[in-house]
DNA sequence: GCCAACGTTGGC
DNA sequence: GCCAACGTTGGC
């Protein structure tokens, strides 16, 4: 059972770029509990998609979970959690912020409903719907 | 346990 | 730079 999830980066900080130059990335610094149970329920296989916040507001790329939820160790007292993330592929046309408020279809994504929630699920249906918005094919994201 | 004060995220 | 939303802290 396959999930699908997003994960936020301020391209300030860690950039869709540095992702694809480092391939895989230890996704670490999650300081909120929902994320943190978000981050606990990924399962190895499962979809990502990236997002950039604060600047460029947009979908630009998928990852791949490579390795379950672990002690983050920029956590001094080991009680946050992090998972690897593997580069997929990038969005040929990312999806804007802008677009997706004003797709009727897409208003329930947390996106939206929990703006600042950084690690969060995403409905097969908006997935695909996302996917097809950002011009991937299942080709893309085949191994 | 309540709530005011304060800090952070992230869109605009 | 501002501010809404939301999380955390600490006094009571």
């Amino acid at each position: 059972m396959m999930n699908y999830w997003l994960i936020k980066s301020e391209p300030d900080a860690f950039s869709w770029q540095e992702q694809i130059q480092n391939n895989i990335e230890p996704w670490t610094g999650i300081r909120n509990h929902q994320a943190k149970k978000n981050l606990q329920s990924m399962k190895n296989g499962d979809l990502t998609f990236f997002y950039h916040s604060n600047v460029g507001k947009e979908i630009v790329g998928i990852v791949r979970i490579v390795k379950e939820a672990y002690p983050d160790p920029t956590d001094p007292d080991q009680k946050w959690s992090c998972v690897d993330v593997q580069t997929v592929c990038s969005v040929p046309t990312p999806v804007t912020l802008k677009q997706i408020k004003a797709i009727p279809e897409l208003q329930e994504v947390s996106l939206i409903k929990q703006s600042r929630l950084s690690v969060m699920p995403i409905t097969p249906e908006h997935w695909k719907l996302l996917c097809n918005l950002g011009g991937i094919t299942q080709a893309d994201i085949k191994k």
